[in-house]
DNA sequence: CCCTAATGGGCCAGCAGCAGTCCTTTGAGC
DNA sequence: GCTCAAAGGACTGCTGCTGGCCCATTAGGG
């Protein structure tokens, strides 16, 4: 049986297990923070003490993977007491598409296919809720910044943008959930950054982004998941152009 | 902002990198292989050199692994040409509950979110393809083995019904989905392992795998996914009621 | 009957990563 | 303006894991 014909469940199974070493992992883990807008520009990373406990990484590894971040430009970091590692207030940019891996498509499928599955569940489920007042407020505060982006901040509307869709996952209180809606948006944001810069409409975005949120806030799963789909096959159009 | 209150993108981005060292995990992979039914008793696993490569981990470490399986019973090892590493024909039973952990609620609603989110998304996805005669072949030959075992037979059926999860997954041709469902399939199944023997209503379980089967068969995606959620509230209801 | 290929079994030197400890810097508060 | 707590910076010895190599066992083919 071929590996791209037929079933793939041993695949699925016997893939690696710790697929980079905890250096790298340390590193995306990072940028990854910084790229979601989980912490903002301007703002500080938690203590390198608290945060290597936190990503259970020792505090030399962690070290490591701070200074390669800080030698790339998106990070800072201040000694004394009232010190820490601040994100930078303005972020380097993304590599432009240096074209060299040809993008394979069954990837983009992939990633696709299963962010497809996670967002639009995600939706759903956060629209199932009875969401607490703090979750309303930390949905329409994103829903908030997001819109406020002006045209042609592309690196700005991408780092708010997701961090919306975060918020949605993070409303579903599923920690597991929330860290899968991360990682999947991490891929696909990083196939974005492979292919040539091309101006999303950022209104019709935005209109979308107002009608899942009041759908979620409003209790409506149906219409949650359904906007949310919508909303999804801008990019899905976009990257399969890539092929 | 405390851990239960408010968001928690950052306990999402900053989680653990390598949550459990190369031996167990190592050892989890295999115990997964075994309990989803990808390498069915009295298979052979990949050789040792293979599968070391495949999982990205040193034939010693994989080897350490293995012989903890084996000391557990559920695999054997012959040497010599056309030797290899076999799953045992039938396999230890799961250990009984012990009670020692309180099943933490949170952490049950938190698996089931994911499974719901990640298994009726794969239906639908599944659903929504052109499957190959492969694919299909390999769902009804699934679901055919399911629907075989005798009444009584718990662990047997609780590995055929996870096999048939899996290439539902596995005909969605998204690897990430397929490993994910495999992985929260996992927690699922031990979840169940830790609450008392309940006999759960086979006859009715089995109808609805033909439901789901059909729909994505006949490529009804919506139906596909409607029958999976049902399917699903099973499993939940009785875990619910362990909170 | 022997050879060979494929497999599990075992050993060892080297390195990545860890836990622990101490040093240095810096700002708030008394 | 001194003190001290909280933060980053640095070193060190130990351990888990790796990669490479060789051995032992077994069945099939000539």
């Amino acid at each position: 049986m071929s590996v791209h014909r037929g079933p793939h469940a041993a695949e699925a199974v016997f893939r690696p297990v710790r697929p980079r070493n905890a250096f790298e992992e340390t590193v995306e883990r990072l940028l990854q923070a910084i790229r979601l807008g989980v912490v903002a520009p301007g703002e500080r990373l938690p203590a390198e003490r608290d945060l290597a406990a936190r990503l259970a990484v020792s505090r030399v590894t962690l070290r490591d993977a701070i200074r390669a971040v800080a030698d790339a430009g998106y990070v800072e970091s201040r000694r004394g007491r009232y010190g820490g590692t601040f994100v930078a207030d303005d972020l380097p940019a993304s590599p432009r598409p240096r074209r060299r891996a040809p993008l394979p498509g069954a990837d983009i499928e992939d990633v696709l296919t299963l962010r497809r599955v996670l967002e639009t569940g995600a939706a759903q489920a956060a629209a199932a809720r009875s969401l607490s007042p703090s979750d309303r407020q930390h949905l329409r505060v994103r829903l908030t910044d997001v819109a406020g982006v002006a045209a042609g901040e592309e690196a700005e509307y991408r780092r708010l943008d997701s961090r919306l869709h975060l918020a949605i996952a993070e409303v579903t209180a599923s920690p597991s959930l929330t860290s899968a809606v991360a990682d999947v948006r991490t891929k696909v944001n990083e196939l974005l950054d492979a292919i040539p810069l091309l101006a999303v409409n950022i209104g019709h975005s935005n209109d979308q982004h107002h009608t899942v949120v009041e759908a979620i806030l409003s209790g409506d799963a149906q219409t949650a998941r359904v906007a949310m789909a919508e909303h999804l096959e801008g990019t899905e159009a976009l990257l399969r152009g890539f092929l």
